[in-house]
This record gives structure tokens, sequence and C-alpha cells, in this order.
DNA sequence: GGATAATGTTAGATAAGGCTAACAATAAAA
DNA sequence: TTTTATTGTTAGCCTTATCTAACATTATCC
């Protein structure tokens, strides 16, 4: 229980995050429009995700995070933020390319490297943050 | 044939591109020790990069890279360095975990980013690159 | 040069992550 | 409140990337 995710895993937690701000429902077929596969896919996905603690669902019922699924959410959507600001404010890359690799990258980093990220930008940026 | 490749294949062109510059033969087992992965494994990836037309390999041959698999090969490993570069450089990130870093962030990059980092590592390190 | 070791290959299994088709349950509309 | 549409679920298949076990081939070493 309560291992890390691969990118799939943690592209559905994000997405869940993102749509329990916007809606007070989350549904399965709202996160497979988000993510662009079927439904079957966001079932099967959510099981494996309930299975390891990160979500609830009651059978047919809307998808809810759990605390551990909150705040592992929670960290992939910060890096997903921090990376693409880093990229568009430090780099100056486009934003729509920025937000697409910050897409993948947030997968790929280590913590140490999100902290020493974090720490140049706030250098640079200073009061522009 | 001749599509982009994805994690797995390019650390694969990754590892003979760097085997093939230390020794003259390439040979499956090593590729194998190289990435951690098993004999089988390796006889499979390679399998795929011939149809591509990355790699090219007589039955019981030595590995070899077509011009394409060379280019690639190439590409990669300057993604490699720069993003090394980058994290050691900039964001002072420990040597260990920089390259553990760029070898996921290798592959998650676009080329417009890759351009972008490339441009301000210049910027910033100078003579110093 | 023949025994032994190392390497390459094949076959078949497993796991993750995706899909479609079909059915079940719920929601929406008439 | 039926009918219809939407959504959730299940079943079964595909692909990728890995593995082990077994066998084939090549190298190495007396």
């Amino acid at each position: 229980m309560n291992e890390g995710l691969h990118q799939a895993g943690e592209d559905y937690l994000e997405a869940i995050l993102q749509l329990q701000k916007n809606y007070d429902e989350v549904r399965s077929v709202d996160v497979a429009n988000t993510l662009g596969v079927s439904r079957p896919s966001v079932n099967k996905a959510i099981g494996v995700l309930k299975e390891k603690g990160f979500v609830k669902q009651e059978h047919y019922g809307s998808i809810k995070l759990t605390d551990d699924g909150y705040n592992y959410a929670i960290e992939i959507m910060q890096r997903h933020t921090t990376i693409k600001r880093f990229l568009t404010d430090i780099l100056k890359v486009e934003n729509s390319i920025a937000d697409s690799d910050a897409c993948k990258m947030e997968h790929a980093v280590s913590r140490e490297t999100m902290l020493s990220m974090t720490k140049y930008l706030k250098q640079i940026m200073g009061e522009n943050l």
C-alpha cells in the first residue's frame, strides 16, 4: 500500500484534483475526457488507486481522493506549477510548450531537483513571483 | 519506419552509443549489464530497433547503429549532457542525482525547451562551459 | 580439438496501461 | 413514469517491456 505511482497513476490523481476543485462531484467520464482516455481505462486505473489507498469510490459513485491521495496530488500539481513557471519565466519557453513539457517532467524530476529549482526561481524572480 | 522511440528504445540507443565509443564490438550482454536488464530483453528490444532501422545486427553478431540510429543516439546523449550540466551548474544539484534525473528528463523535454536550456546555459556560464 | 563457459535466441509468462463491445445502473427528458 | 441517453462496469483483447527457463551457438581454455 501507499507506494509511489508511475506517470499514469500520477496523471489520474492530478486530473481528479483539478476536477475536484471545479466541481463538487468527480465523475469518471470527466476524468476520461480530461486525460483523453476511455471510461474503462479510468475504471481500471481508479481500481488500482483504490487498492493503493489514494482514492475512494463506491459502486457507481463519484470519485474522491483520500488524504494520502490529496497530498500526493497536491505535490504533483505543485511540481507542475513550479516547472512550468521555471520554463516560461527563466528559460522563456512558450506557454503551451512549457505546459506540455511540465506535464511530462513533473514525473521525472527528483525531490532534490525540485527543491533546487524552487530555490533558484525565488532567487532570480524575487518579488515578481 | 523511423518513427520516434519511447523511453526504453532511446535508452537502448544511448547505451549502444556509449559502448560503441569504448569498445569496437557491442555485444548484447554488455547492453544488458549497462541497462540492468536481461539478455532476452535486449534481444527483443534490438529486434524492434532493427525493424525501425536504427540498428543492424546479424544472427549471433554484434550490434551496430545505422546512420539514423547514430544520429538519434547522439541527440539523446546531448540532451543528457546538457540537462545534467544545467542541473549541476545552474541549479547546483548534486552530481549523482543530476545524472539520474537527466536520465529520465532527457526523454521528457521538447526540442524547444532543449534549445532554450542550451541558450540559457551558454548565457549564464559563458566561458566556464 | 573437445569440454566448458559465456553469450545469443526462442518460447512462454507476467504486469501495466490502453482499447472496444456489451451490459448494468443511473440520470434526464418526454 | 416510461423511454432514452448517459455513465459506470465488466470482459476480453492488444501492445510494450520486462522476466525465467531452456536451448543454440560461439568463445575460451586446457
